[in-house]
RNA sequence: GGCGGGGUUCCCGAGCGGUCAAAGGGGACGGACUGUAAAUCCGUUGGCUCAGCCUUCGCAGGUUCGAAUCCUGCCCCCGCCA
């Protein structure tokens, strides 16, 4: 860490440096040498409540300022989750129970106390369900203060516009409910992805509109996913969660494409990678430092031995699930055998074994043999790809549902 | 309200009476190779009691030996006009 700096100026620049928008120009050093803690404000998702890489850059940035003496508010979008911010994937999102947002607000808070500063003056928790929850007077007076050339301004919007799709009047109000969280929570200082840039923006119109001072907005580049192309994002099925076992974290990790290890690095640990380091190291290396962040270090060097044990060296994993095959059969179906021991379709499982994907202790099962005498694998390990095992267990175990 | 264009398999997107479980791309899964679950190359990609059978092309009916493809009604989306 560098050492703390003591100037606003200073202040405010070591806050910005590794941020891609810190706006107006200036407004941070101001704010900053009133000399009084800030109100830092991050929006959440609760439709989303794992926390995944991505998500902990700018909940660093966050710390930065708890760090600092600076509150950080967290805005729980629990009303805004019934909107749903527009993504340009899917134009509308499934509602949100009330109880699953709270299950979720809560599991959010375990993860978020990874990062975050906890104790109760350095950090606030607020649901925007306490004030957007409003009559349809107050709405008419928050609409008046935007206009809709103001919101089709934005690039999603733009390009749905542009290209004919959908964009229904309520996602358009999405950043006018966001913008108003920041009224409501009278916030200095709000964070968000590079994504968010024209919703932080539109909150200080609101702000203004409102007769309240603006808030300086701050954005972070997005971290890309494992796939080293799209932002990483649960939905697109690219993220690692903060609380992904510790084999899981290391082994997804592990495969992002070379061309995001600097990334990585730089976002979630403010580093270059090491110099001297090929790829394949700077990215074990980079692997066991986030492991060890969330898990630990015995769990980094549990989760890097078992990875070479599987990947490296073709072992067996430590741990291997048994699959119970009732055993008055003396043949054995395979497709049948591997469905249950691996949730696959026995059309897929049919697949896997045609293209050799399926092996009994180490050995492929040759062509054809859908049919195996079951003493051929009672006790052996079954394995489909490279990575899915299960040994094979008969005569004990209920029936397969018919 | 009027006119026109659309709703296809996980996603995007072809198909427009049989040869369609449906082109192509993406994703996913498997294989080869390797430094990894990277890259690259190859294969597969609805389900099942799998040389066969069953279900799928917005929904419900109809025409036909036969429909994703034609007809009718309905629902939804987009555009132009009002």
């Amino acid at each position: 860490m560098d050492s703390a700096p003591t100037t606003p100026a200073d202040t405010a620049a070591w806050l910005a440096r590794n941020a891609v928008d810190c706006l107006p120009l200036g407004a941070l050093e101001e704010k900053l040498a009133a000399g009084r803690p800030l109100r830092v404000k991050l929006g959440i998702d609760p439709t989303a409540p794992d926390i995944h890489f991505g998500f902990t850059v700018v909940l660093q940035k966050l710390r930065e300022f708890q760090d600092l003496g600076h509150t950080a508010v967290l805005i729980l979008g629990d009303y805004t989750a019934r909107v749903g911010d527009p993504s340009g994937l899917s134009a509308t999102r499934p509602l949100v129970e009330p109880a699953e947002i709270d299950a979720n607000a809560e599991t959010f808070q375990r993860q978020a106390s990874r990062v975050l500063d906890t104790r109760p003056d350095r950090l606030e928790i607020r649901s925007n369900s306490e004030w957007l929850d409003m009559s349809m007077s107050d709405l008419f007076a928050l609409l008046r203060t935007t206009t809709v050339s103001q919101l089709t301004e934005r690039d999603d919007f733009a390009k749905r516009l542009a290209a004919g799709s959908p964009v229904s009047a309520l996602e358009l109000l999405y950043p006018v409910l966001m913008g108003y969280d920041s009224v409501a929570v009278r916030a200095d200082v709000e964070l968000g992805g590079t994504d968010q840039k024209f919703n932080l923006l539109l909150g200080r119109d609101i702000q203004r509109a409102y007769g309240q001072p603006e808030q300086v907005i701050l954005t972070v580049p997005l971290l890309v996913g494992t796939d080293g192309k799209r932002k990483m994002s649960k939905s697109l099925g690219n993220y690692v969660g903060v609380t992904d076992p510790p084999a899981e974290m290391y082994g997804k990790t592990l495969s992002i494409p070379d061309l995001a290890i600097e990334s990585w690095y730089s976002l979630l640990l403010g580093t270059d990678p090491p110099r001297g380091l090929g790829p394949r190291d700077a990215k074990r290396a980079l692997a066991r430092a986030l492991v060890q962040r969330f898990h630990g270090p015995d769990a980094a060097v549990a989760a890097e031995e078992s990875f070479d044990r599987l990947h490296v060296r073709h072992q067996l994993p430590q741990e291997v699930p048994i699959v119970d095959w009732p055993g008055d059969d003396s043949i054995v179906h395979l497709p049948a055998l591997l469905a249950r021991a691996f949730g696959v379709s026995t059309s897929e499982a049919r697949r896997n074994l045609s293209s050799g994907g399926v092996k009994v202790d180490g050995e492929v099962i040759a062509n054809g043999s859908l049919d195996v005498p079951s003493s051929l694998l009672d006790g052996r390990v079954l394995q489909l790809g490279k990575r899915r095992f299960a040994r094979v267990r008969l005569g004990s175990g209920a029936d397969p549902a018919p």
